[in-house]
DNA sequence: TTTAGTGCAAAAACTTTGCAATTTA
DNA sequence: TAAATTGCAAAGTTTTTGCACTAAA
C-alpha cells in the first residue's frame, strides 16, 4: 500500500498526500499536476508539486515528460505509455524492451516517451 | 547538407538559422535552447525557438527531455543520449533497442532519456 | 519586390521557494 | 508539543506570441 510505504519512510500521511495519491490511483493514465490539482480540492498546487516529487523520489511514482510537462503514475515497476498525437488518448506499454548496452554508466534509469496515431485518428 | 534540406523544403536560409545549425553541427551533445543563443551570438532566443521547432519538423534536429528542459541535436537518423547525474557528461547510445509492440498505434516515433553515474562519479 | 523571417517586448505555462501558520504523530 | 508539512504569494524558468521592421530569394 502506497499511503503505507510512505510512512514506513518516515513520512506523515496527510490530507494533501492522501488527495494525491487517490487522485493517481483512480486514474489510468499519467496525470499532470495541473490535473491532479483539479482532482484535489483545496489542496494547493505546490503541495502537488512537493508531495510528486518526493513520491518520485520513494519509488512510488514515476515521471513522465510529454511536451515539457511531467506526468506521474503509480506502478509496482516502470512502464510506459502511448499518447495519440490525434486525441490525446493513452495506453499503457510494458517495459520489456531491451536497452541498449552501456558501458561506461552503472545505476541506469531510463524514461521512454513515445508518440504516434491511433486508429480512430488515423482514418 | 542541412542547409540544403531547409532550402529544398521552401524555407529561407537566413543567419539565425545557420548560426542555429552551425551551433548543433559544433556540438557533439545535445544542447537546449539557451545553451544555442549562448553559441550564437546576436540572435534572438525566439528565433532560436521558432529555428528549433522547424529543424524538428523537417526531421533536421531531433529533441530530447532533460528535467523538463528540450535539447536539440542533429542526425541522419535518430539515436539517443545518456546524462550522468553526477557531472553531467554526455554520451551517445545507438537507437538499437527494440521496442514493445504496440498494435493499436501507428505512426509512432520516441523518445528516450537515459540517465546513469559515469565511472568517475561512482567512485 | 514580395513574403518569409526576425527582434523586441510582453505574456503564458510550468515549477520552485520562503515563511508564517497548521497539522500530524 | 515538536517537527514536519501546508498554503499563500512571489519569483524563477522555459517557451510562445503579436507586431512592426528587415532581409532573403
Amino acid at each position: 500500500m502506497n499511503k503505507r510505504k510512505l510512512q514506513q519512510a518516515g513520512h506523515k500521511l496527510t490530507q494533501p498526500r492522501s488527495a494525491v495519491l487517490k487522485a493517481l490511483e483512480r486514474t489510468k493514465r499519467p496525470l499532470s499536476a495541473k490535473e491532479i490539482h483539479g482532482k484535489a480540492p483545496g489542496v494547493d498546487l505546490a503541495s502537488i508539486y512537493r508531495t510528486l516529487k518526493l513520491l518520485s523520489e520513494l519509488g512510488i511514482a514515476f515521471e513522465e515528460t510529454v511536451e515539457n510537462e511531467s506526468r506521474y503514475y503509480l506502478g509496482e515497476s516502470q512502464h510506459h505509455h502511448i499518447t495519440c498525437q490525434g486525441c490525446g488518448k493513452t495506453e499503457c506499454v510494458p517495459c520489456n524492451h531491451k536497452l541498449p548496452a552501456i558501458k561506461q554508466f552503472t545505476n541506469i534509469t531510463h524514461q521512454l516517451a513515445l508518440s504516434g496515431t491511433c486508429r480512430r485518428c488515423a482514418q
